[in-house]
RNA sequence: GGAGAGAUGCUCGAGUGGUUGAAGAGGCACGCCUGGAAAGCGUGUAUACGCCAAAAGUGUAUCAUGGGUUCGAAUCCCAUUCUCUCCGCCA
C-alpha cells in the first residue's frame, strides 16, 4: 500500500497517475487527507492525557511513602476523570485508524511514468521478441491431443482424483517437468539467485503481507480448520521471509529463487483459456524474488528481465515481451513485463512469466526496510517474476516440437531428461 | 493428541507492582591508545507514531500477541500463539 506521508505530500501526482490505472482516486485521497488530520489531533489529545496520567501516578508514589495520603487520594482521583477522556481519545484514534487503513488498502500502486496508456491486453506494448514461430503441418495437433497420443499427460484422471484443473503428468510428461523444474533452478542459481525452498502454505499474516489478503481471498486454497492458505506463488512465503524485517545496506540486494507447486482456485475462469494445460488449478513455478535499494530498482528489473529472456532462449521458443498498460497491470505493480511464448498449434501467445517492481507499495505492507548510509530506516523496493512458470512452457514445448517421429526435447533440457524424443 | 516448563533488547541474561526503554555481560560502531594489531580505556548502540518550520529536543506506545485488574504492570489475572522436555503417534 501507499504510505500516508507520499499521499499527504504529492496527493495531486498521486491521483494523476493513478488514472494511468483507470482508478478514480480524487475523493479516497482527500478523504485519507481528512482523516490523517484527524488521526494526528487524537493521538496528540490521547498522548497528552496519557502523559499527566503517567506523571500524577509516579506522584502517587512517592506521596504515599511521604504519608501525604490526601494529596495522593486527590491525584487518584484525578487520574480516574482522566483515564475516562483518554478512554475516548483512544478509541477514536482506533476508529479513525482502521478507516485510514481500509482506504489504502483498496488504492492500487502508482504506476511508472514509462507505463503507457492503455485499457486491456490489446495495448500492451511490445518491447522486443525472438525465436522463430515453426510452419508446423496441417496435422498439427493441440498439446491436450499430443498429451494424450504420447500418454504423458492425463487430464481425465486428474478431474478422477481432484477436479478439473489438476493433471497427472505420467512417464516421460512427469520426467519433462522435473527436468523443467531443475534447470530453472540451476540456471537462477548460475546467474546469482540464492536457492529456497519454502513452505506451501502460509498464515493470514503473510497472505496481508504479500497483498494476497484481504482483496483476493477467493482466489487462494484455504484450510479453514487451521486458518492457512495454500499458496498460489512462490513470492508469498519467499518475500515474507524479509516481512519485519530491517536489512542492512550491505545485504542487499537479496536475490532468492524457489520452486513450488502453485495452487489457485481461478474462480470465474472458463472457456478455450482454460482448455489443457492453459489454466491450472494446481501447477509448477520457479519465482525469482529480489529486495532492492530504491535507486537501483529499475536496473534490477532489467536484470530480472534479461534473466528471464535467456531462459526463453535456451529452450528456443519463439517469444516477446511486453510492457503492460495501465489497464493491464496488476494492483500492486509499478511496472511489469509479460513474457509470452508462442503455441504454434493453438496459435496464441501464452504468457509464461510476468516480472515487476513493486517499488515500496509491497515493501510497506511488508515493514520490510534497510538502514541507509545514514543510519535512516527506509522502505525497500520487492521485485519479482516467474522464471518460469510451467505449464504453458510444456504446452508450447509440445506443440513447436512436434514432427511425425515424435516431440523433440529441446537441447538444454536433454541433460536434464535424459531423453531427446517423446514417442 | 496427553502432561509439564517457558517466551525480556542484536545475543545471553537480571528483574514478582512505583524514575525499568529496561541492570549486568557479550556483540557491534566510533574515538583514544599503537608503527600496525591485540589488549586496555571511553562513548554510543531499538522501532513506530505525535509535538516542533526543521535540527536539537520532547511526549506516547512497545518486555510473544490480544484483553483484564490497578492511581501505577515486564512483574498479577484470562485467552491465544509459539518454543522446550517427557509420553503417545508417525513420513
Amino acid at each position: 500500500m501507499l504510505t500516508l506521508k507520499v499521499i499527504n505530500e504529492n496527493s495531486e501526482e498521486v491521483v494523476r497517475k493513478l488514472a494511468k490505472k483507470h482508478f478514480d482516486a480524487k475523493d479516497i485521497i482527500d478523504q485519507i487527507i481528512n482523516l490523517d488530520a484527524q488521526r494526528k489531533s487524537s493521538q496528540t489529545m490521547l498522548d497528552n492525557t496519557l502523559a499527566k496520567i503517567n506523571s500524577l501516578s509516579k506522584s502517587i508514589g512517592s506521596l504515599m511513602k511521604e504519608g501525604k495520603k490526601d494529596e495522593a487520594a486527590a491525584a487518584r482521583e484525578e487520574v480516574t476523570s482522566l483515564k475516562e477522556s483518554s478512554a475516548v481519545y483512544n478509541t477514536d484514534l482506533k476508529e479513525v485508524e482502521e478507516k485510514i487503513q481500509e482506504l489504502l488498502v483498496i488504492i492500487p500502486n502508482l504506476p511508472d511514468e514509462s507505463v503507457p496508456e492503455g485499457k486491456g491486453a490489446d495495448d500492451n506494448i511490445v518491447e522486443r521478441s525472438g525465436g522463430t514461430i515453426p510452419a508446423l503441418s496441417s496435422e498439427a495437433m493441440p498439446h491436450w491431443e499430443l498429451a494424450k497420443k504420447y500418454d504423458i499427460i492425463d487430464f481425465e484422471l486428474g478431474v478422477k482424483i481432484s477436479g478439473a484443473g489438476f493433471p497427472v503428468y505420467k512417464g516421460k510428461g512427469a520426467r519433462l517437468q522435473r527436468s523443467l523444474i531443475n534447470f530453472f533452478l540451476d540456471n537462477a542459481r548460475e546467474a546469482g539467485y540464492t536457492e529456497i525452498q519454502p513452505p506451501y502454505v502460509v498464515n493470514s499474516a503473510s497472505g496481508f503481507g504479500t497483498g494476497q489478503l484481504p482483496d483476493k481471498e477467493g482466489q487462494m486454497y484455504h484450510a479453514e480448520v487451521d486458518d492457512l492458505y495454500l499458496i498460489p506463488t512462490a513470492e508469498v512465503p519467499v518475500t515474507n521471509i524479509y516481512r519485519d524485517v530491517i536489512l542492512e545496506e550491505k545485504d542487499l540486494p537479496v536475490r532468492n529463487t524457489a520452486y513450488s507447486a502453485c495452487f489457485r482456485r481461478e474462480a470465474g475462469s472458463y472457456g478455450k483459456d482454460v482448455r489443457g494445460l492453459n489454466r491450472l488449478h494446481q501447477f509448477d513455478k520457479v519465482e525469482i524474488v529480489c529486495i532492492e535499494k530504491p535507486e537501483n530498482s529499475y536496473n534490477r528489473l532489467n536484470d530480472m528481465v534479461a534473466y528471464v529472456q535467456t531462459l526463453v532462449e535456451k529452450l528456443e521458443l519463439p517469444w516477446r515481451i511486453l510492457r503492460l498498460c495501465g489497464g493491464d497491470m496488476s494492483f500492486t505493480s509499478a511496472l511489469t513485463f509479460d513474457f509470452e511464448v508462442f503455441s504454434a498449434a493453438q496459435e496464441r501467445w501464452l504468457e509464461v512469466s510476468s516480472v515487476s517492481n513493486f517499488e515500496s507499495y509491497q515493501a510497506n505492507r511488508l515493514k520490510c526496510r534497510y538502514r541507509d548510509e545514514s543510519r535512516k530506516t527506509q522502505l525497500c523496493h520487492t521485485l519479482n517474476g516467474s522464471a518460469l512458470a510451467l505449464p504453458r512452457i510444456m504446452a508450447a514445448i509440445l506443440e513447436n516440437n512436434q514432427t511425425p517421429e515424435g516431440i523433440r526435447i529441446p537441447k538444454a533440457l536433454v541433460p536434464y531428461c535424459g531423453f531427446e524424443i517423446i514417442d
